[in-house]
DNA sequence: CGGTACGTTGAGTCATATCAACCATAGTGG
DNA sequence: CCACTATGGTTGATATGACTCAACGTACCG
């Protein structure tokens, strides 16, 4: 490892690196966050925070992929969400004042910033505009709440993992030979989905005998867009 | 009608009386508010807007009762809220500049006031603790959601049927005699748990041979409270 | 009185979950 | 270095919850 991937990352080259919401805050604010937040790096498979705790702040991704879920019945995970670099994540619990409702799990070794909640707070009561940034950002994902309920209550689980692989491609590329940027287990994938390792895994294969996609291990190749747009109903 | 009804609310004294948003603004913002919004009645049925239209401001509710909806696959609707008085819709897509991704349909009359979405904006910045509370609403929902997506994920329809029942009687509570105060057709109630009308029907009258509910029509009387919490797996 | 919307019930089907067995891989410790 | 174990992946057989389709009942409304 280099010697600069060690160092603690400024927030506003940060912030302007990966676009994430800081870059509203002013000068002085970025002075505050740089001096209050801490450093810290996880390996796969390390908690950030469990769902049920009281959380005394927030989490800034510099980099690495983080799964964000809830524990159902039995243990089973839901995941809600996955953040990369330039996503905050806990903000909801510090800004509704709730302890979590979820847990966040580290995917791929990350290195994030830990932000007291005392600091966001303030940025929201003295900069109206970053305020209004955190509402639009709230706001969107409730819309994205919105329609993956209605996609879990009223689409079959094979529409479904058509779609949530394309989300993945969306969200995380793919590479110059076509892999998705995210490697996930079958489970997780499952998790994702709202249905059993099992099925994901027959569905997978049967996409690769159509030839929407090809599989190596976890590696998973994107062969036919279209055709997995077609599957998922993506327009209704 | 008594003349009362007829007359124009306040927003002060309706804030008070709802426990809306609104009792965070100061007096001059109440005052533009009133000035600024505009007054209307809607009788069930009637559609205030729809998903995928670009939305000029924001309602907040007086009297009556709205469902929130997102239409999926073959036009079914997927119920995703309810909006009660007091409470305000389509602030997400004021908020987040996005279209509607939901429609809003009258389940009881309703009177509520349509207020511009400059309004709404120049409030985020003018006042930071009305901000911090349309924070809090938009990530205290958001929690919600999350919690929904998880269960329509996971839990059986069953399950599902009791929960939503109980959900109902802690938004619109009970009457004397233990009646649901809200009164939805079973096709609405489906919509809801995101399942078919028929399993509805079947699961209802499951519960009432278990002597959990008894029914009257669209009322739903309330017989057994600890069992449909039972049913319904709340505590995990 | 016919029409429309809603509610109910039964029968058949299918997608998906569950259960069980087995394989592959990698890490661990003696 | 090899048995041991844990974890993840795969496949098959079976069970079943829930959907669909269809018919019919009920109630209200102009």
């Amino acid at each position: 490892m280099k010697q600069q991937d060690i160092s603690i990352p400024f927030c506003d080259k940060c912030a302007f690196e990966t676009g994430s919401l800081f870059k509203y805050l002013t000068r002085e604010e970025i002075d505050l966050l740089n001096f209050e937040k801490e450093f810290r790096q996880y390996k796969r498979g390390e908690i950030l925070y469990n769902e049920g705790s009281r959380i005394s702040g927030f989490y800034c991704i510099h980099s690495g992929i983080i799964k964000v879920f809830k524990t159902g019945l039995d243990g089973k995970e839901q995941i809600i969400r996955f953040a990369k670099p330039g996503d905050i994540i806990a903000y909801r619990s510090v800004l509704s004042n709730e302890v979590a409702c979820t847990s966040a799990k580290v995917i791929e070794d990350c290195r994030v910033c830990f932000i007291p909640s005392e600091i966001l707070i303030s940025f929201v009561k003295s900069n109206s505009s970053y305020a209004h940034e955190l509402l639009k950002l709230a706001c969107h994902e409730l819309g994205e709440a919105n329609s993956f309920i209605t996609d879990i209550a009223q689409k079959t689980v094979r529409e479904r993992l058509a779609e949530i692989l394309l989300l993945l491609v969306a969200d995380f590329g793919l590479d110059d030979q076509n892999y998705l940027q995210i490697s996930l287990t079958r489970e997780e994938l499952a998790n994702i989905v709202g249905t059993a390792t099992e099925s994901v895994i027959r569905l997978l294969s049967e996409f690769k005998s159509d030839k929407l996609v090809e599989l190596n291990g976890r590696k998973i190749r994107i062969l036919n867009k279209k055709g997995l747009e077609k599957i998922s109903n993506v327009f209704n």
